[in-house]
DNA sequence: TAATTTAATTATGTCTGACATAATAAATTT
DNA sequence: AAATTTATTATGTCAGACATAATTAAATTA
């Protein structure tokens, strides 16, 4: 008899603990409940009591919840119940210092991807304040000279704007999470490729395209703009 | 005088909490002291010793850690440093009954985004063996009635092959993570749009594009590929 | 009476010390 | 030398206490 069929027969043993039961049982309760943002749990006393188990296990359940953004916990008010914010949760873990470099680079090229992709986005949901503001801030770049020099303020400002146009805050958050890393990965050793001094599509060309051109344009366009980037990945 | 100059005067005052700062304090040891992954931390009660603070609020220090994926802890052997995985980190938090369904829908959103950008990253890695794999799924499919009929598996089966073949895994672990979301947005009420039935860029010609064309091709045949999911989002 | 200050309450934050449990290392037996 | 038993060790769980901050109620003052 086989290993699987055994372990069918007699049933897997539990292995998970005290905290992990608890952990689940309270999001069990909160969905169960529909309990919704804002509403407020019950009390560490009170669960002590409703689930027969230490102060200690019960802190530890809803200190994980509050880790995962599900609850939010301050004196005297107790926990009340929270939409989960991902990236914030993801923020905590995002230390280029401590992330090893395979990862670095993937979040790198996670970040050229999704701007690349996100030209539909910029297209459907652009406002011609949107395109004023996009041409201020590039009237306020300096004027390139013969060789371009990577401005990391203005590279921020402008494609700051355009995760801004998706309007997809999710995407938004994402991008200023990615932000740190993308800096850290373009300056340090990672790559081992130079950046490249050549000038591809500029911001104001993209402009242009997103007044004037199609979604496909813009795509072809960031992507043209990111060649910079690209080149260091591929060969 | 106004208030920032004030509390730039007086100096701001540290709220945060002794697990806050033993937190930090552990995370500054780690890289200081460049442990790598699979080294080895302190006990419970050699740090309880060494920060003077009690075990609990060690231990509640630990526990953030450990959720935030970067130390991995075992009984007797102690915890060691791991490298924290992003997106396992994500996974737990990522309960589509517990996200508010404006959230959702960006998630929605992103995955669409991500999956027209990561083109260049399939021209560019792709192999051989890995189009004889995506013309396979693709023959296993069954024939496109006169009705497109949204097989999931198969959906599912070949977006995984162009993700597996991007070379990224931090990327295809985010897909799979995506995909319950995806999955519960698509069949929810979430999207007010009905699902369009029309058949735009298949599979099938996907491959071919992968085989004969060029990234830029790549691009807008994904692109249109996903019409009915953006057709859902955009009027 | 209204506004302010003070006191009481309450729920989380921190501390201490103890025992349970599981994984390893050491000692023993075969 | 291999297998078994025992001892050790570090995390997991427990219980109860006090500290602290935020809220509410009461008291005071204008």
């Amino acid at each position: 008899m086989d290993i699987e069929q055994l372990t069918e027969k007699i049933g897997r043993i539990d292995k998970s603990s005290l905290v992990d039961k608890v952990e689940f049982k309270l999001i069990e309760f909160f969905v169960t409940k529909q309990l919704k943002p804002g509403d407020s749990l019950p009390k560490e006393l009170e669960l002590t009591d409703a689930l027969k188990v230490s102060r200690t296990v019960i802190r530890e359940a809803l200190l994980r919840l509050r880790l995962m953004g599900l609850i939010d916990s301050k004196k005297k008010r107790g926990a009340i119940l929270t939409s989960p914010d991902l990236v914030s949760i993801l923020e905590r873990s995002m230390n280029p210092r401590i992330l090893d470099d395979s990862t670095l680079k993937e979040i790198f090229e996670m970040r050229l991807a999704l701007e690349v992709g996100m030209a539909d986005f910029i297209m459907e949901r652009v406002t011609p304040l949107d395109i004023a503001a996009l041409k201020f801030i590039v009237d306020a770049e300096p004027q390139a000279t013969e060789r371009h020099i990577f401005q990391i303020e203005h590279e921020i400002k402008f494609h700051g704007k355009l995760y801004e146009i998706t309007g997809n805050s999710t995407m938004k958050k994402f991008q200023k999470l990615l932000l740190p890393v993308f800096d850290y990965v373009h300056s340090s050793g990672i790559l081992s490729k130079p950046v490249s001094e050549r000038r591809f599509v500029s911001h104001r060309e993209i402009v242009d395209i997103i007044e004037n051109g199609s979604a496909e344009m813009l795509r072809n366009g960031i992507r043209n703009h990111l060649e910079n980037h690209f080149s260091r990945l591929f060969k």
